[in-house]
DNA sequence: ATTTTCCTTACGGGAAACCGTAATAGGATA
DNA sequence: TATCCTATTACGGTTTCCCGTAAGGAAAAT
């Protein structure tokens, strides 16, 4: 089991619910940390003295205060972390349940596992810490990975400049100017209701309207 | 201070903690439970027993597993607790930080506190106790402004009627139909635009897709 | 170089949304 | 009852969206 933990969480109740957690599992070199600025420094400072950090927990998303931060939440952190300790295995725990964004924490991120705060959390967190030791990645259950069903789309960022473009009230016709604006490569009003009706087909739906909702509700815009 | 206290909290770690700070203020003859029903069980059974609760700790949203609830939440749970001990004091623990919400707990159910879940909640929840204890009301800090910006809207259940039609992917021009299924009263078309358009300049959006991202994002759908 | 293919763009007719205005209904007041 | 006031509904013209078809253009294949 890991020996050396760090623990970045603003929510003081999560926080000391976290410490507990760990101490029932033997883990007792920890540090916990309410902002993420705070945590860079521990781990840089861990690893110049020669002891790094073996695991690193933290939130995704951090209340903004006082005190003025450079890092502004779990992403940036974990970038941070990437470059200064590449080799830290990082566990994510937050409330936040939507597929598109937790997958892109496993992508992009490499995290090692992800923990949704919700009713059986503090046994997960054990499982994810468990699975974590052995190298193998963990994610809490009844968040099914992005695997495609018959009705799901796989999202371009052209798909997605679209939609945000249309979400902050860009008439669709106007959309081509905004794409030539970027230097995106097509951008043809056609193109742009090609690509809608094929999102919307694909997933069943008529509107563009039901198109934001969903679009939001997995977190892509 | 309280002796007897119920906390009702689907989150395993957020319970823990609460559980921890009550100890530290030398509150032990607490109760623990991670749904609405339990809780209103308990609720009643110690009245009958004669060693009622003095103070109900609740959450207000309580995530749906197998186990089938008849309240729905903390909202339900109050209300039922209002009928039978009209008397037992309430704090709300909770991550809601909308101000209309909040107000409305404190005027339609007479909470006696509220502590959101933040950076600062565990102190936040030991002010709550020991100012509801004294019989005062507790709000937490950074939450006492309820005036809206200039740019805000209060829904009512009609404008979230008609927002929820067209993220279904409703044609507008449908949408009297639907009222009049539903028995709602303005059901014309105009009503519809009327009320879109309203919406629309109160918050500053041009079109329906900034409305539906918008209502997307504070939750009102 | 020519043809084929695929992708992008342009055009046009019909549907829906947008917006101002007028007609109507219901309730309150006198 | 008659009148006023407000809210709801109905209507028409303009804009935008929707969707099918056709033209243009670049890259690959022959």
């Amino acid at each position: 089991m890991f020996k050396k933990v760090l623990i970045a969480e603003d929510h003081e109740i999560a926080n000391i619910s976290v410490q507990k957690t760990l101490e029932e599992l033997g883990i007792t070199e920890n540090k916990y940390v309410y902002y993420c600025d705070h945590a860079l420094s521990w781990i840089r400072n861990a690893l110049r003295s020669g002891a790094p950090y073996e695991l690193l927990i933290t939130d995704l998303y951090f209340e903004d205060d006082h005190n003025e931060q450079q890092l502004s939440g779990g992403v940036e952190l974990i970038k941070a972390v990437r470059e200064l300790q590449p080799g830290l295995k990082v566990i994510v725990f937050s409330a936040e349940n939507r597929p598109a964004i937790i997958d892109d924490l496993f992508k992009t991120l490499a995290i090692d596992g992800y923990v949704r705060k919700a009713r059986r959390d503090a046994q997960h967190l054990k499982e994810a810490l468990q699975a974590v030791c052995g190298h193998k990645t963990y994610l809490s259950p009844g968040l099914k990975q992005t695997g495609k069903g018959h009705n799901s789309h796989e999202f371009s960022s052209f798909d997605v400049t679209i939609i945000s473009l249309l979400s902050q009230g860009i008439l669709q016709k106007d959309i081509p100017y905004y794409l030539q604006q970027k230097g995106i490569k097509p951008s043809g009003l056609s193109s742009v209701e090609k690509r809608l009706n094929l999102m919307k087909e694909v997933l069943g739906f008529s509107k563009n309207e039901q198109l934001i909702a969903y679009c939001k509700d997995i977190g892509v815009i």
